[in-house]
DNA sequence: TCTGGGGTCCTATTCCTA
DNA sequence: TCTGTAGGAATAGGACCC
């Protein structure tokens, strides 16, 4: 092959308008319609829209009721987690069909290494279009795939690969775009520098104080002038991808860092009392997510954006890593009420970082076991004097010495059980009884924004 | 009438410890 | 014992991604 793209290894593929596609396909009533897949209350956002909803200038993470304005007679759903979830698996094991070396970056699209497939499958682009039929064929849903030497250089072809929009409708787009070696420079300089992985409006800003719009503006000025515009860190990644330099390889599996549950609340939240329920509610599907997955984590940090959108965030480490869906809540706890919640809180998140497999490890640890033995829920406490930045001294009530960790550990091992076979509804923290938000939040239930506004204190569902 | 949720990564600052 | 310092961990905030 003398064209060079044999060496274009990596592959880039990206589904089209997935979430909305998704609904398409279940309902075909939906074909050829506007169709826009997000939060439909005040507060939500656009998460994905058919073709025929771009034409009105709507796009993802529009604001809801901006979509709506734009295309009042659109066909606006909330969108099923758990479909997509199960469609991105479906896309997953095609893809591995093709190669065992794919990076899922989101539900809708990953990385695929096909260095190792040229013998069997041909040579990358030849491949890239297999996967573009397969996916037909298995998933009736279309695609675009980027086939380049490096990642940024194939997701941005991959996006080259989509439908155009035209003032007639949405034109299929080529579906396929290799970028050439010996093209890769002329393919990525006209681009705007916002096509850059790394660059958003901050970012973009600082560079257009340099005189900086497009990548090929960016590779030629100086990287020390870039890095003290930007910092060093990003500065020099920036710099080495307006080369078409990017050195990251295709990895099948990534750690997880963190996990967390955050919610945006239909109407502003200004007492503890009433944020309470909410926190035990996080925590609790923080938990039981860390559970489902094997995963402890020893640093707790609970975010707080207030209702002009002021975001402020507390964290606390303790020693021993914990999962309990109930101590998480102690400390989440103990963070919230150090925070001033008077001006009125627009969203809460409590979410787990510091992670360790506890399936590795030869005994669940238990907070128990940590410098907050015995706490009761609602008894960690911070200094009186603290408002802001001082959480190390977090101080936890010492209860006496009853080995009753070793019952609570039994009673959450049994709520999960109860879960798995009856549902998240059967069971739940007594804080949370008698009221309709018993169940634990599943990933993506407030995916994009509260339901709609309601008189009382923010509850959804 | 604005702007969600679940993440990752980077930077600056503060605090603790050797 | 006190002081200065350097390094690392913790903390907080921000930018970015889809």
């Amino acid at each position: 092959m003398s064209d060079g793209s044999d060496r274009c290894t990596v592959l880039h593929v990206d589904m089209d308008s997935f979430f909305a596609s998704v609904e398409v396909l279940d309902d075909p009533s939906l074909v050829g319609r506007p169709v826009i897949v997000g939060g439909a209350g005040g507060r939500g956002v656009v998460a994905s829209c058919t073709y025929e909803a771009r034409a009105f200038g709507i796009h993802s993470a529009m604001a809801s009721v901006e979509a709506r304005r734009r295309c009042p007679h659109a066909v606006f759903l909330p969108g099923r987690f758990s479909r997509y979830v199960e469609m991105s698996e479906r896309l997953h094991a095609v893809l591995e069909r093709f190669s065992p070396v794919v990076e899922g970056i989101a539900l809708d699209e990953a990385f695929v290494d096909v260095a190792g497939a040229r013998r069997l499958l041909g040579p990358p682009p030849e491949v890239a279009r297999q996967i573009q039929q397969a996916v037909r064929l298995d998933m009736e849903m279309e695609c675009g795939v980027g086939v380049a030497r490096t990642k940024l250089l194939a997701k941005l072809a991959s996006r080259a690969a989509k439908p155009v929009l035209t003032t007639e409708g949405p034109r299929p787009g080529p579906g396929v775009v290799v970028v050439l070696p010996a093209h890769e420079l002329s393919f990525l300089h006209p681009l705007p520098v916002r096509a850059l992985w790394g660059v958003g409006p901050a970012t973009a800003r600082r560079l257009d104080a340099l005189g900086v719009t497009t990548i090929g503006d960016l590779a030629r000025i100086p990287e020390d002038t870039l890095c003290r515009s930007v910092g060093l860190a990003n500065g020099h990644q920036l710099a080495q991808l307006s080369r078409g330099e990017d050195p990251r390889p295709v990895v099948a599996t990534r750690d997880v860092k963190s996990v967390g549950h955050e919610e945006t609340f239909a109407v502003d939240i200004d007492s503890h009392d009433g944020l309470h329920r909410h926190v035990v509610r996080m925590a609790d599907a923080v938990g039981t997510r860390l559970r489902e997955a094997g995963l402890a984590g020893r640093t707790v940090t609970v975010k707080v954006r207030y209702g002009d959108r002021a975001t402020i965030t507390r964290s606390h480490t303790i020693g021993t890593p914990l999962d309990s869906p109930r101590h998480l809540g102690v400390v989440a706890e103990a963070l919230l009420d150090a925070v001033d919640v008077s001006p009125g809180v627009r969203l809460l998140g409590v979410s787990v970082s510091g992670l360790l497999d506890t399936v590795a490890t030869a005994r669940q640890l238990s907070f128990d076991d940590d410098e907050v033995t015995g706490a009761e829920p609602g008894s960690a406490r911070l200094p009186s004097s603290s408002r802001a930045g001082s959480v190390g001294d977090l101080e936890v009530e010492t209860a006496p010495a009853v080995p009753r960790h070793l019952a609570w550990h039994d009673v959450e091992s049994a709520v999960s059980a109860i879960r798995a076979r009856y549902g998240n509804a059967s069971v739940g923290p007594a804080a949370l009884v008698g009221r309709d938000g018993l169940a634990v939040k599943e990933r993506g239930d407030t995916q994009w924004g509260p339901s709609a506004p309601t008189p009382s204190n923010g509850e959804q569902r």
